[in-house]
DNA sequence: AGCAACAAAATTGGCGACAATATCGGTGCG
DNA sequence: CGCACCGATATTGTCGCCAATTTTGTTGCT
């Protein structure tokens, strides 16, 4: 874990490392997100620069530097002269990034079943198996992030850096969406057979069958997105 | 397309001469963007806020806003407090963004073989027919740009806004092996069935065969990188 | 009473200056 | 003669201030 300053290393985003957020960023970027992402800053939530500068104990330009950053990371929408808001992702915006997703994780799938090693293998089992169990014990949250581990692992030994940044984007900006499509009663259900196919591809080194499965999962979630969906995300008078 | 988009209504009036990355970005961006893109700043090149003040007239402040803007699109390289620098993009990754690529073509052809309307039949046609007349006269230049138009044709007619997002950001790191590629002898003849086969099953509305052969073009993309790169791209002593 | 124009407040955008840090050159010592 | 320590320089990171723009509340007119 030492996130020693390694100069030498090469940029490709976060290495293969945990990139929860983005270790190199600075505290404010990692702090903002971290609102968004929890919670707490709900969609179309005004942010005042002031109030964030009062929040995290820092100047404007850098509250300013971070609410650029995030803008890029798609959390937040800047208008200019108008401020900045965090983004509130309709559905459709929901379906279209799980369809892009659908197909780089369905790569990562298949770049993973060519590229996983006996070690990983033993590891991705082991996902599965406390993924199978925590679904038998009804254990909700401890599936999702198993869920999230799985898919990490997976991008992580896939060695696709461009996937990786791309997808982990995309994941942030759908967190809101993945969360209530976990809290989906029965969901977890659906969900592990589709995820044990892919272990298995995976495990086999069947790339053509990793992608599939990867694939089938995705359109799984796809086809409950609509179901999860309260239509508050994309409500434009949202004062109440 | 924009469906009661409140913002994006303005951005109808693109046209087709300008290839605004992003039209709601201040004049920085795109001249800094614009500067790399076209070759002026090399890779690896120290990009010194000083000096890109003084060169575009504003102040150090909204330089810096540029390159983090910059940097999160992946065309620049920022290290704390050690300066910021044109991206340089070895083979190995430039392979990497164009496998991501590939799925994500795939999936616009796909989508768009599912929406495409009768009038964007014949423009895909006739672009198509263009690009068969260059490369028959040898218009390897013209041969280029038919293919950026019809990939961007493609993306909108898919109505994937996501996606085509991704997409423009990738291509924009990728453009210095794409411009080398597009120059290597011989290349427009293979290109050229790819891309009439991604027109023809588009134009037939099979989604499955448009996907397939988006990402039979994109694997031969991938092919002919390693040919047609030369070393500079990833040099680590650039201190010329 | 409703609407429009105006004014005041709030908020963002831009700018210059100061401090922190890395790089580079020089100098002294082993 | 080479290496380490040290200072000078260059560059980036941070901060506070002022102008431009938007939004809102008020007032006067129809």
């Amino acid at each position: 874990m030492s996130t020693g300053g390694k100069g030498g290393a090469r940029r490709a985003g976060a290495g293969q490392g945990e990139n929860d957020t983005n270790g190199r960023d600075r505290p404010l970027v990692v702090g903002i997100r971290e609102a968004i992402l929890s919670g707490e800053f709900v969609p179309k939530q005004r942010l005042v620069e002031a109030d964030l500068s009062e929040r995290f104990a820092a100047s404007r330009a850098s509250v300013r530097a971070a609410l650029l950053e995030l803008t890029n990371e798609g959390l937040i929408e800047r208008v200019r002269n108008r401020g900045a808001r965090v983004r509130a992702v309709p559905l459709e915006e929901a379906i279209e990034i799980s369809e892009v997703r659908m197909v780089i994780e369905g790569l990562c799938a298949a770049k993973a079943a060519e590229r996983i090693t006996e070690e990983d293998i033993k590891e991705l089992k082991a996902i599965g198996e406390s993924m199978r169990s925590a679904v038998s014990s009804g254990d909700v949250l401890g599936y999702s992030q198993l869920n999230q581990r799985l898919h990490r692992r997976i991008r992580m030994i896939s060695g696709q850096h461009t996937a990786s940044n791309v997808l982990e984007r995309l994941r942030a900006q759908n967190v809101r969406h993945q969360f209530k499509l976990a809290m989906y009663p029965g969901r977890t259900t659906v969900s592990l057979p589709e995820h044990l196919a892919v272990i298995d591809a995976i495990c086999a080194h069947d790339a053509e069958a990793a992608e599939q499965a990867a694939r089938a999962h995705l359109r799984s979630v796809i086809q409950t997105l609509p179901e999860v969906d309260q239509d508050r995300s994309h409500g434009y008078r949202g004062t109440t």
